[in-house]
DNA sequence: CGCTGGATTGAGGCCGATCAACTTCAGTGG
DNA sequence: CCACTGAAGTTGATCGGCCTCAATCCAGCG
């Protein structure tokens, strides 16, 4: 599969690259149908990509940056379904219902490719490979979430910090990476209160388990993380 | 889409059809390739579909019965991470990791239609409706599930309850079904204890909410379930 | 009829929520 | 550069919902 460590200022870096080219050069008669639709755009922190209800056409692939996905139930209350980071695609809930479920806003600066459904549709119909791709991050999108199932909030909270290690690619290590979203945040989407990751960040910060400094975090021990999110060990309180 | 209600002993029921014909007068060359490979199986309750770690090959769609998939987590607990009903389409999860994930077995006397992976993908190229309709489903499992995210356990059951009455098209009414898994796989399915599965869905019958009668169950007032599941409501306990 | 496993009901304990106080930090303007 | 401000994060004390453990009930079945 196409390797997400590396930047992705540009097209050829783009989750959907080699198959959705721009460079002139390389233009097949389908991708001239694609170059024609797709678009690429900036999103300021804070940003709003998509509101619910909004008749769904477009899948968005992300080239950097990150989102967040989140509804305003019944109550009121803000639940964050989901975050969408650099490499992914964001919009495929949608085709089910044939509306956007959630509003969506940019975390960060972001830049997005906007693809309409019906331009990708008619695009990975002459395209096999890019079909079988698009198959692969579908069926990717099926499995995260996973530690979503675990019971005690320390499982949870290992799980994420795996997840997000593994989906953000930081430029230098994997070890080491900055969650673009804020501790409530983080809270919201794994049903508990930031009061709670924060006190397990301690915890772990005291186990020696994680480092925190700034916006940073650096996992000094992964595979007692993975433990941890597997329910095999608990963090040491005293 | 295809209407799910009606009988599904045969192909021309089930949810591939008619994109996936077997009717001799009506086969394509794309069918004729398709028919020398699907196979059509029928799994006795508690029978072992797949195991995890097995190299994904097939996808099922299933004619008539039920699923549950699990994992053995780390720590030796059984933890079901959904369930597949008549309509439906297993084994999506494996795409990304090339190995099913998941213990999958058979909840009642179950038909399912096996199709290869390579096949599938060969016969959804061939069919742009087909590969719509695909996408569709696939999207459609992303949505399931959405009242895990829930925060109280009243409220995820009443979710899970709707969810169930859509998804299993009882014969007769939607407003009338019977759970093919027991209060453990609920419970487990949710997060919860059997004992709390079964301490809810008495104060919902003392509510006179639903009306659970040997192992079917009837929604008296739905919409008062839906107002639980949003968060609106709370069982009144008196 | 007794057996067996699931379902139900009750009593007490624990984990995470709630509420509140304090600290840290980013952003702003003097 | 520093003071001010408001939001985010941390830490502590208390509360409540669900889990745990246990007893009982019940349906299915030989």
């Amino acid at each position: 599969m196409l390797n997400p460590s590396q930047s992705r200022q540009s097209c050829i870096c783009c989750t959907f690259y080699p198959f959705c080219k721009t460079d002139a050069k390389n233009l097949h008669a389908a991708d001239q149908v694609n170059l024609t639709v797709k678009r690429l755009r900036r999103l300021k922190r804070n940003e709003i990509l998509c509101l619910p209800k909004k008749p769904f056409q477009n899948l968005y692939a992300i080239q950097s940056g990150a989102l967040k996905a989140y509804q305003v139930e019944a109550d009121g209350k803000e639940r964050i379904r989901g975050f969408y980071f650099a490499g992914e695609v964001f919009g495929y809930e949608a085709i089910y219902t044939g509306n956007y479920l959630f509003t969506t806003v940019a975390l960060s600066e972001t830049v997005i490719c906007e693809n309409p459904y019906d331009n990708f549709l008619a695009l990975i119909s002459s395209q096999p490979t890019l079909q079988k791709h698009i198959l692969y991050l579908l069926s990717q999108q099926l499995n995260i979430g996973s530690y979503l199932a675990a019971t005690t909030a320390e499982q949870q909270i290992a799980g994420f910090l795996l997840d997000l290690s593994a989906r953000l690619y930081a430029s230098g290590t994997p070890l080491e990476f900055s969650p673009p979203m804020s501790r409530q945040d983080m809270g919201n989407y794994l049903r508990l209160t930031p009061e709670t990751i924060s006190r397990i960040f301690s915890l772990l910060q005291k186990n020696k388990i994680i480092a925190a400094v700034n916006k940073t975090i650096r996992m000094l021990q992964p595979e007692k993380l993975q433990q941890i999110a597997d329910g095999l060990l608990s963090i040491q309180v005293a």
